[in-house]
DNA sequence: TGACGTAACGCAACAGCGTTTGCTTATTCT
DNA sequence: AGAATAAGCAAACGCTGTTGCGTTACGTCA
């Protein structure tokens, strides 16, 4: 089970630090990354080598920077592989198809029944990751779903809250996975969404936290790198910090929760307070993990993320002015309406790059 | 200054692991250890003979286990090497002597006066630190320094606050280094702290906060079995995290802040309040990054601990009804008063047990 | 036009990791 | 005493990236 040799995982690292070098587009000499890998030239060669064989990336021609041999260039091929990826929510499943890079190369939505039961609910995933199937190039890896609520990644299972939820300890992936023939990968839209925000933004996201506003509101962290996800793949659940003692009540018998107060100042019209909730919640988790790049991501948060946006960058510039060194910067999701779906398709897409992921397939 | 090959990395990871397990006390077999770190146990050997070279661990008899050869065990050398700990406050200075497996083979503790100027501060650490290097046995590594405040781990200077400070920017690691002639290592309390605790739970705080409630309110955190830095070295300050809007006013400027809140509760003697503002803190921070232990340390919480553990405790189970899969274990940190500065050693020790550190010498 | 310097690159030998295979050693059971 | 069992060692192996050296392809200058 275990790889034969740890080698195997340098060789794999590298692979994938390669493969996320040349994912941000431009071509690459041998040169640029070696410097990037930290490893000699010759190194490269290898790496290479293995990649241009398994057909993920390929010549570019060569430029001449001189006197001497002319650099060869190097880049990913985008339609060697793609992966399907499905955000799930109560009233719809969104569909996307991602190639190599994590460019969405096609895009389905489709509206699903109110308390659908789950048989029929594996049934609508099935039917809509078969016609994604037909489209785009390369060979399909599998299919990542990302949903909220509480989700166990390694099992593929949903939990449920114990309010009543026909989903309630659906194993969705095994279902899935018997429904489809190949592999599943089931993990909580906050972690694929940052996920898919880091393939869009290689290497600037190293710490990050992605705030996401759905239905509820979450929060997910890169820190150092590697994507937060708690002891019982469960973290990034913010929406039940208390930010105000007393205030509105939550479905969840307590008051002032955040992501009551955010819905309930969104449904008066107070967009200002709404961003203020928001605000408050990005400063305490700089302070906590000192990260350097807040992403605002989720369907809510589009039609009002001026302000939302400003409120944060107010909020930040006004807490930190004792540490002037800190710097952070906010930022809209580069993914739109996407950013769940490609985020899971990307979750998929890392395993094919040699990255620990729970991507299970068939037999 | 790379390491010539990434096989010295492997190497590294394996000796510090199994030097992470023969810390727990109990000899091992080399069975134990190729269980423990998915290895064959020939490699074992190789592993072992390196450790064994350098003097970090050594045979410790064999037991007769039924039929066949007897199990050969072995066990890390406490005595082989040491580090010095100190843990700076405005007012004293706690130093210890760690061995390698981190257990205090001796502390001293001075005050020093109110506002001392840089230099003197440098020598008075220094002084502290010669003194301890007479006691314990071993190869010294070096000398860890933890304090409060806002430092800057890779350069080694503590930050400071904009408020009148005589320390702001003094370059502490580089004028102790001048001043010992011996490798250096400063680093934030909280974080020290969490190094410090690792030590001594070793394996069982790899998704862990450790809360700090020392003159002001920290929290460090060690996810994936990673302690979380920050990308400015500057995670875990909680102390001004909002839990009540409009609250009790703060040094900072703002009202309500956690630290503030806390203080103003003890102060007038009402423990109960104080222990649901750190409650208040914990839960949000569980729900965020999903620790399953949560560790109390610290000078101030030791006249309290019960009830703010209980406190703690309640608001976890109240808090986490929803999700009866999440369980949290809180307990009072095993370091007592030495927590800190044990923990600044135990970052020296990190650096010859082949983990990366902020470790420098001097030339 | 041709010799020379330069830079990128490939081939081959190398060091070091853990793995595999086969043998040796030390104990218990028959 | 002899067979069975389990632990440990030694050597060969596969794999990584590294090092050293030769090859290729370009610009420059006589």
């Amino acid at each position: 089970m275990r790889p034969s040799t740890p080698l195997d995982r340098v060789a794999g690292a590298h692979d994938a630090a390669v493969l996320a070098v040349a994912r941000r587009g431009e071509p690459v000499s041998r040169a640029d990354l070696a410097e990037a890998l930290g490893v000699t030239p010759q190194a490269i060669s290898k790496i290479l080598g293995r990649l241009m064989e398994r057909g993920l990336m390929a010549g570019a021609g060569s430029i001449i920077s001189g006197p001497g041999k002319p650099t060869t260039l190097y880049r990913i091929v985008p339609s060697s592989r793609r992966a399907i990826g499905l955000h799930l929510t109560r009233t719809r499943v969104r569909g996307v198809v991602a190639d190599l890079t994590g460019e969405v190369v096609a895009h389905r939505e489709i509206e699903i029944g109110h308390r659908q039961p789950v048989p029929e609910l594996i049934e609508t995933l099935a039917a809509q990751a078969r016609e994604l199937s037909g489209l785009g190039e390369g060979l399909l890896l599998g299919v990542g779903v990302g949903m909220p609520g509480p989700v166990d990644v390694a099992s593929g299972v949903y939990r449920g809250t114990s309010a009543p939820d026909p989903w309630r300890g659906a194993e969705i992936r095994r279902m899935l996975v018997e429904a489809l023939g190949m592999p599943v990968l089931l993990d909580h839209d906050s972690r694929a969404a940052i996920v898919g925000e880091t393939w869009s933004q290689p290497g600037l996201l190293r710490n990050a936290a992605l705030v996401l506003v759905e239905d509820g509101l979450g929060a997910s962290l890169s820190l150092d790198g590697t994507i937060v996800r708690g002891a019982h793949s469960h973290s990034g659940e913010v929406g039940h910090t208390v930010v105000r003692m007393d205030g509105v009540a939550c479905e969840c018998g307590r008051r002032g929760c955040a992501q009551a107060e955010f819905m309930a100042s969104l449904e008066r019209g107070d967009v200002a307070d709404a961003a203020r909730v928001l605000a408050t919640i990005v400063l305490d988790l700089v302070r906590l993990v000192d990260v350097d790049r807040v992403v605002l991501g989720g369907r809510t948060v589009y039609t009002h993320h001026e302000p939302m946006m400003e409120a944060i960058r107010g909020a930040l510039e006004e807490g930190l002015r004792e540490e002037p060194w800190v710097h952070v910067e906010v930022m809209l999701s580069t993914r739109g309406t996407d950013l769940i779906a490609v985020g899971a398709a990307c979750e998929v897409l890392e395993h094919e790059y040699g990255l620990p992921t729970a991507l299970v397939g068939p037999e």
